[in-house]
DNA sequence: TTCTAAGTTCAGTATATATTGAACGTCTAG
DNA sequence: CTAGACGTTCAATATATACTGAACTTAGAA
């Protein structure tokens, strides 16, 4: 096996278990941890696109999984299938603009819990401003959150346009 | 029901929407639905405080969930248990600092990610810059959102300091 | 066209997790 | 001390979700 790449002294067992402790951290958000896998595998296999047969290999999970989770981590923004010429397969790699999807990932819950606080809020319109008080707490906190995240996600832009023009 | 509160024209019944529209919140980020509720409902109650009797008769749910899961939110830092004079039971409620509690959660979430991605750096150590491109990258972002996080946490405590003396 | 490989979908199954309900410990009041 | 309320723990159960494997669709090769 790996006849044809050269991973020098890197032992695939341990890039294995990189990948697998990406699935564990990934369940503990509440996300596949298949889905975790194929996303900690991205980063260290060789070469760096995989079809989905190289992933049903190496990460030993069925095919209909990896399929699904190729989905799912493309629509979180994390993942892009490529087109390599003169193969027939979907080639998966990480997106370039991947954290970007991540932080945007985590704006829409901020969004969501501050459009329910948004929500609570009109139910109490009619209540008096001490029994409101908690409610505006936490949607001044999510309204918080969700602007500093924004400008969060700008800064992080800018520093991809200077620094990392390598790729 | 509710003869010793003044609810003023509010439903309890939209209050108890609330609660479960948290849980369903909840349970989308992998929590437990049960303690979403409580989470919700003790945003809009009357009174402010509760005890696990009264968690029980207004959600529905078991003594032992109760139990569990306003542990649960202890731990992470969004509910305390106050003693009120005269009263034999334990009542809950919102920290005031709640949301420094769910931000340094979030922050934990970050660290760990960029934690392992540095242990699969040192996986990588003998690999060319090209093969470690990929995690460096992912290494990169983390740090950045870690710093960034500490620094936003810091700008909500003074935010508070400031503004919110009224409690 | 037919044959084969790739990828998707979905019903069935496995697995993990939350929830219940009952038994237990503990504390306070009387 | 005893009675009863409160809270916790845990085994059993319910429930949700991920995963598999097989059937199906599509597309390229011959």
């Amino acid at each position: 096996m790996n006849s044809n790449t050269n991973n020098g002294n890197l032992r695939h067992e341990s890039l294995l278990g990189y990948a697998e402790e990406w699935g564990l951290l990934f369940e503990r958000w509440g996300l596949p941890r298949t889905a975790g896998r194929i996303w900690g595998w991205l980063h260290v296999c060789e070469p760096p696109l995989q079809t989905a047969g190289q992933l049903v290999d190496a990460l030993g999970v069925s095919k209909g999984s990896v399929s699904t989770n190729t989905r799912l981590l493309e629509s979180l923004g994390l993942l892009e299938r490529v087109g390599v010429p003169g193969a027939r397969q979907s080639h998966y790699g990480v997106r370039p603009d991947a954290f970007e999807g991540i932080m945007r990932q985590r704006l829409v819950g901020v969004a969501q819990a501050r459009a329910l606080a948004e929500r609570g809020l009109s139910v109490l319109e009619s209540a008096s401003p001490e029994r409101k008080q908690r409610l505006t707490a936490k949607r001044d906190f999510y309204a918080f959150l969700e602007r500093e995240m924004e400008e969060l996600l700008r800064h992080w832009q800018g520093r991809r346009e200077e620094g990392t023009l390598v790729d």
